[in-house]
DNA sequence: GTTCGTGCAAACGGTTTGCAACAAT
DNA sequence: ATTGTTGCAAACCGTTTGCACGAAC
């Protein structure tokens, strides 16, 4: 909790009732949560809350690098608290994403673009449950 | 012109004035057009068709196999003409979606996963006009 | 008392849907 | 006559924004 607190201190957020348990609760998913499963989240601990509060507080963390906002699902945003270079699995009956460890996939080589200098990779798989 | 007539006959799709121009504009497109951009197209050449016609007729060509949905813009869907397996490259700048061939990112290996059958697998690559 | 965060509601943008008019067979 | 397609408008859903109230320094 006070490590909680000092994290956002540290990234010039202040810390209200609101923010931490937005926080608590997109930080501490193993999931890839939406804005709206974080509110539903939170308004159990924080009735209160509103959806405006979590959409802000969440693009604040995004903003100061806590989370990483993806598109990785059609129409919505997912936040992820993983900050760690890392691929994800998307299970093509459930639509639930997965993290899968950078060093899972080997890419050998990524050619010479001619025209583009190359900044960045990520690699989305698909699969279903074994 | 005839070949797309055919193009949708093939593929139980009752060619209309509507369809062959959204069909013509998707499927020629270098790009990665959204669903309004191809209305924007479309409408150049067949002034009354609406939004929601291209709408319709664009899920009806991704359903029958003739395009892909991508979610490779946060908040839009995109549509993409090639079927053959390809990568992604997004402009960190523009945004613009390029093409990648298949060939030019060589993945090595990617370890089996003990709960998931990868059935396909994507990269997207980010990065600069040099 | 000023600054900053909150909550509500309205607005917004992309997308889907219900429906009445309309072809086409 | 039946079937399927169009265009409009309304609805929908995820997200952002304007604004007044309220808390904290």
């Amino acid at each position: 909790m006070q490590d909680l607190i000092n994290m956002l201190r540290d990234h010039k957020i202040q810390p209200t009732a609101q923010r931490l348990e937005v926080a608590r609760c997109a930080l501490a998913s193993e999931d890839h949560p939406t804005a709206d499963e974080v509110l539903a989240m939170a308004l159990s601990r924080c009735p209160t809350i509103s959806r405006a509060t979590v959409y802000n507080t969440l693009n604040l963390l995004a903003e100061k690098g806590l989370l990483v906002r993806r598109t990785l699902r059609e129409g919505v945003t997912v936040f992820d608290p993983r900050l760690e270079a890392h691929h994800h699995l998307i299970d093509t009956e459930t639509g639930e994403i997965h993290d899968i460890p950078w060093d899972s996939v080997v890419v050998g080589d990524i050619a010479e673009h001619p025209e583009f200098e190359v900044l960045d990779y990520e690699i989305v798989l698909r699969g279903r449950r074994k």
